[in-house]
DNA sequence: GTTCGATGTATCGAGACGATACATCGACGG
DNA sequence: CCGTCGATGTATCGTCTCGATACATCGAAC
């Protein structure tokens, strides 16, 4: 899950692990952070696997003594995205299988980079999220009736204030999957109009028909 | 947080492991669960603590080809928690410091056990949590306020999502706790009403005055 | 009589987390 | 001129959680 996020932010621009985090925690919609314990390592096995490059040979290396006279350097690595980064990139954001949208958050960050998702993909990953969460409300409503009379005042709000939330959720996925819908059928009509989405980056569907 | 959730069940009854599974997911709300790679150690942990205490001398050992006559033998373990055990809980119970409720996974487990907590430390806990909430969305109207202009549509979804999210736990809460001051406030004019809350355990704060 | 799904215990590797250590920097005041 | 404070910045440690998986038993359905 870090590493589409990862990727998506340096595909913006190189970054220090620090501004990542910063940015991470604001796409993320700040609620869920994320720790240095899950970056470095995570920058680590991106490093590794060739989808990023740093600015300094060996970071490691703590110049021990040697060449301390050398004013700027003192261990900032720039992380910058490679072109097999990229690839990886796009190949992460265009899955549209369970495994992007059964996990909420993954769906999150899946959402956060959507503008480098083609539309069709776009579409089938709202409606497969909308499915997923749609089941989750069935199974809570059907556990609540179930149950209710047995639960105390406490379990119960909490169970209605879950509910409710993930009704939220789907009434909030239809919206999106409106907006799509009404968005790829006045394609051609229409110029595109909110934010600043990239010019689709084709693979539309062919209009209803 | 599995330590509390566990002992909570077990206080109500003694349990297989599977058994303690179903029950947590329903207790969590259906959309957190727990997955065995979590319950286990967690119980090993429990009984080597000597919270809980198992039917089985040793569930470890197979029985290997050395008594497979036994019928009914098959390693099934119920756990049951013990004095200590119910001990640890209430200490558990009663905590109201930030550990409580900063963690909102944590905080549904205490809430899910309000019943054995009481009435002062429920309302310290209430009263946490919607601060911490409270801080968290205005970090989240402060940040959209902020960015709006620079994000496209799918991230400024996102955060008006998660805003609205965050605003309807805040208000909810509230309405928790106003809950809970009547309640304290009408002790002695009337029974108490809704579920099966045991009878308050004691330590009610004096009403105001 | 056998296959199937629910019940049941248990471990494994991957990875995320909070805490923490350490180092540099600019700014602010004594 | 010095100290220290908070922001920036890199990095690791131990602990925990997860999903996947293996294995075994049971009742019922076919």
């Amino acid at each position: 899950m870090l590493e589409l996020a990862i990727l998506g932010l340096l595909h913006q621009s190189p970054m220090h692990g620090y501004e990542l985090r910063k940015q991470l925690a604001q796409v993320l919609g700040g609620l869920r952070s994320i720790s240095y314990g899950s970056l470095y390592p995570a920058l680590k096995r991106l490093h590794a696997a060739g989808y990023v490059v740093t600015d300094e040979p060996d970071p490691r290396a703590p110049l021990p003594a040697d060449a301390p006279a050398l004013t700027g350097r003192r261990g900032k690595v720039v992380y910058t995205i490679t072109a097999e980064g990229k690839e990886r990139f796009h190949e992460l954001v265009s899955q549209a299988g369970p495994e992007a949208y059964d996990d909420g958050g993954l769906f999150g960050v899946r959402l956060a980079f959507f503008r480098h998702t083609a539309a069709d993909v776009r579409l089938r990953i709202l409606e497969g999220r909308r499915r997923t969460v749609e089941q989750q409300r069935e199974g809570l409503r059907a556990s609540l009736a179930r149950t209710r009379e047995r639960l105390d005042r406490y379990t119960l709000e909490l169970q209605r204030h879950g509910l409710e939330s993930v009704d939220r959720e789907v009434r909030w996925l239809a919206e999106l999957i409106d907006q799509e819908l009404t968005d790829s059928g006045q394609r051609r009509t229409d110029g595109p109009s909110s934010g600043d989405a990239d010019p689709p980056p084709a693979t539309t569907p062919p209009p209803p028909g």
